[in-house]
DNA sequence: GGTGATAGGTTGGATTATTGGACCGACATC
DNA sequence: GATGTCGGTCCAATAATCCAACCTATCACC
């Protein structure tokens, strides 16, 4: 009844990166979410432009509210209308979604990608993650393991 | 038999995201992936690591081979034992990793995350993205939409 | 020779999720 | 009055997932 991807939380490493797939890694959250950032915020056109059955993106929409990443908003009354917006949380995830992206692009989609982005400095955008402190990229020889999540 | 999530590909709107999300978007495959770019390789260790029940985790370990993220390899005859290990388009994906990492810290997983990195420069790793041609944070109001993919 | 461990799965049966389409109420527009 | 929009819910059929058990093969040990 909750949602089935709950149940991943009791078994395995004890990761963020499993808790972040907790609640945006269901079939469709992300398009979803893709949607909304696009600026898409109506129910209907978020299922016509991901292709999600309405009731699926009914329940994916309700958790995604629940778990704080959009805000569900009225904004008429009589009929009530409602839109879609993301949170701080669901805006903190436009980098990841540029990342898998630009991973799409690169290899799966065939030719060039069919969504294009430019950046404010002129050039098309390519994004690369850096480390937040000394802006190097993030390599993966350039990373030392700290402290690493048990298996429960 | 193939993939259900295949069938995704079917309608929405044309998307490298999609696309990426047809390839690793499945439950578990990212957790695999996770385990293998964590340096274990080998099927019982990332059985356990994940959680995830064996055949589900033997279908995606199948589908991230056909689909170029991981390789299979022989690292032994008699008795036959394989290794997973990370493509070039597999290794493409550690960014996006530790941006779901970073994500879930940040707005999932209560308390310190569970698992840290160090930068070389020193300093505890909290990866940005950045725009690859002059190095700026990728904001949102810093990037323009120049293409967007058609509704199929 | 027998027992147990390790490795990499496959098989079966029960449980869940997903799908496409039909349907609904409250309007608005023609 | 008919049709369309919006934001969903409900339904039956299909597909995916889960867990536990099993299998084959080898090695180590006694």
């Amino acid at each position: 009844m909750v949602e089935g991807m709950v149940t991943m939380a009791g078994a395995g490493r004890d990761c963020s990166i499993a808790n972040a797939l907790g609640v945006i890694g269901e079939r469709w959250s992300l398009l979803a979410l893709r949607e909304v950032l696009l600026g898409e915020r109506r129910f209907d056109q978020i299922a016509r432009n991901t292709g999600a059955s309405r009731d699926i993106l009914s329940a994916r929409l309700r958790t995604l509210v629940e778990r704080g990443v959009l805000a569900k908003v009225q904004y008429q009354e009589r009929p009530p209308r409602y839109e879609y917006i993301p949170t701080e949380a669901g805006r903190a995830l436009r980098p990841i979604m540029l990342g898998l992206m630009e991973w799409g692009d690169r290899y799966v989609t065939d030719g060039p990608g069919p969504t294009r982005w430019e950046h404010d400095c002129g050039a098309e955008l390519h994004p690369e993650m850096v480390c937040g402190h000394c802006h190097a990229p993030v390599l993966p020889g350039t990373t030392r393991l700290v402290r690493l999540g048990q298996v429960r």
